[in-house]
DNA sequence: AAGATAAAATGAATCGATTCAATATGGCGA
DNA sequence: TCGCCATATTGAATCGATTCATTTTATCTT
């Protein structure tokens, strides 16, 4: 080497002067090739192989074509929860599948805090965004649209009818399980909730349930309460655990409601997770499901298949809502404000008639 | 509409002109509001709520600062195995703590396509790249450092001694787990491999696999043979099968292999997945493990131990991996260029001294 | 009230590419 | 040999922000 110059790295204008070329035909060497002919062409790509140039930086480019090709994916849980908890795995291995479709990548956002993410969403790479927090929402989902990117969120929440949205009944989700339990002929009950507001646990009274923050797990007490209700159960007296996502809250729970004379023979999980965590308290403590006690889930992870027993539970159509999320931001073309599934009961080998 | 200009979204230009002040107050207001004084701050805010401006883009931003505030993980498998494979998922869960703990995103990228692979590592939006494929790697890392990126990848492969990458010893797991089997006593083996080269299944002999392009699982099978060789079997009657990331290709392999007179007591699987797939199969058809045969599994993902029975298998250090890896990209400090880890056998249910 | 000092605001340069209207070059027919 | 058309190439404008050396304004001393 001569005498140097401080090294940094070459940039396409530097390639089109080594080559004797203007910047535009070298910008063209690498994106229409065809427009170029092919003696100058070899020789940008010779200049650009001697000083270090190894392709046009995406950064220019993007802010000049304005894509990103890759929708984001946000969340208030840390990120691992993307591939920790089953039911956002599920969410996502469909959402992959259907970004891989279109050959769009996918960007994985998380704060613990809300305020950040909402800075961390405004100043995203991305084409579009999946709201994946079950907090918050209504504030996430604005402030995508004002960056104006596409955006779905994955819950309702208290969000106004315009925020594109999809959910499913959780109501008529938790209608669902209560009858199915119920129909079976259990009469002692107990809920074991996902969370009310953000990292709360432990019993809950009916009034704390209705001042809930979060109403995917209020809507689906107060379904699964109006039909016991209706059976002419005091739901008063059914316990309600709302738990977090740790081990710990579920079996803390369940040592409490076990510990009772007269312990609950169906219990309701508003989470597959939860009746897995539960069943393998279960097992520890030699309680036999579901003989000596029903047990069913929510969400219809694959994984809710392979337990033991197999957990019977209601279905969320989780490959249709992945499939319209990718698609709610891919191709924005009718307006589609919001969606609302049904689930589905899956009935399997953890619930039964109560003991006689 | 009425008259109009063209709602092209305003520009931190706009806001700036309409509060009349020049555009680097405007920007400190985004960005170092204490430099700017709150009468200023406020007129900026409110010139740019009125025009309708909603924080400063971030390609502006990124072009500037250079910085992405991303890393990127990438693989030639689709991108749902990302959420799918059990050792993809653990060795993602930890990458992902990782990356929480130090504020970054993390950015999937995949293409079933080797050669597109390559241009989307040239134009993905990322401060540093994980290489997740088993094969091409050589290419694919080169490539990324030729961008000028940190970059790691999570396998060796044919990669000369300098470019980055973690791995872990797979001849001595290879021979780990013969030896652990040999020892109880087993002398009828078959390996259930992961694949040698990209796409291809079946049933392989000693020189295909001496030919192999994927070095992990070849290398494993090395180890396996050196130590049943050294124990006085002839390696050349042990059945090897080559499986794909599919369920059908290990049933298959499982279905030639016990439809012999003689099948084997003991089963090598280069994955736990297959194993678990294998297990699935077993309980199936009847076959007991550990009675009728044993079988160890290669990884250590969390779900090994809740198989029934759990499986014994040789552990790789999943969470130190996924640190070290991180920290390759994110404290490009000391010239890191290849960790070689030791991998661990679990003795758990599985395995047992064959039937007399 | 002048001077010194601190705080606030300015504006042009920069990041790295793509695009497109305008111009240059070459080949071909007449 | 001239003009015409198609193909290649040019060069300047643009994308949207951040930075920093300067200039302007405000605050404080004595």
């Amino acid at each position: 080497m001569a005498a140097g110059k401080p090294a940094k790295s070459p940039r396409l204008a530097d390639v089109a002067e080594a080559a004797g070329v203007s910047q535009g035909t070298a910008s063209n060497v690498f994106n229409h090739p065809e427009l170029v002919r092919e003696e100058v062409r070899e020789r940008v790509h010779e200049a650009a192989k001697n000083i270090g140039y190894s392709g046009p930086d995406p950064r220019g480019r993007m802010l000049r074509a304005g894509m990103v090709n890759a929708i984001g994916v946000a969340t208030t849980q840390p990120l691992n929860y993307f591939f920790d908890d089953p039911y956002a795995r599920a969410i996502m291995s469909e959402i992959s599948k259907a970004c891989d479709a279109n050959g769009s990548g996918i960007s994985l956002i998380s704060t613990k805090n809300e305020q950040l993410l909402s800075w961390n969403i405004g100043s995203a790479l991305v084409d579009g965004l999946v709201l994946f927090c079950f907090t918050g929402t209504e504030t996430l989902v604005a402030r995508a649209r004002e960056r104006g990117l596409p955006s779905v969120a994955l819950a309702f929440g208290n969000t106004n009818e315009d925020v594109p949205a999809i959910d499913v009944d959780n109501v008529e989700g938790g209608r669902k399980a209560a009858t199915h339990l119920a129909n079976l002929g259990h009469t002692r009950f107990a809920i074991l909730a996902i969370e009310f507001t953000d990292g709360s646990s432990g019993r809950r009274t009916a009034a704390e349930i209705a001042a809930a923050t979060h109403f995917t797990s209020r809507d689906r007490v107060f379904g699964s309460f109006e039909v016991l209700s209706a059976r002419g159960l005091d739901v008063s007296n059914i316990p309600v655990f709302e738990t977090s996502e740790d081990t710990g809250s579920i079996r803390l729970a369940l040592d409490t409601l076990f510990a009772d004379r007269a312990p609950p023979t169906a219990i309701i999980a508003q989470s597959d997770l939860i009746a897995m965590i539960a069943l393998d308290w279960f097992a520890e403590k030699g309680i036999r499901v579901p003989q000596d006690v029903s047990i069913i889930g929510f969400d219809g992870v694959p994984e809710a298949a392979e337990t033991s027993p197999p957990l019977t539970t209601i279905a969320q159509p989780i490959v249709e809502i992945g499939r319209r999320a990718v698609a709610a931001i891919l191709e924005p073309t009718g307006e589609m404000p919001r969606i609302l599934f049904d689930t589905e009961l899956i009935v399997r080998g953890s619930t039964a008639p109560p003991k006689a």
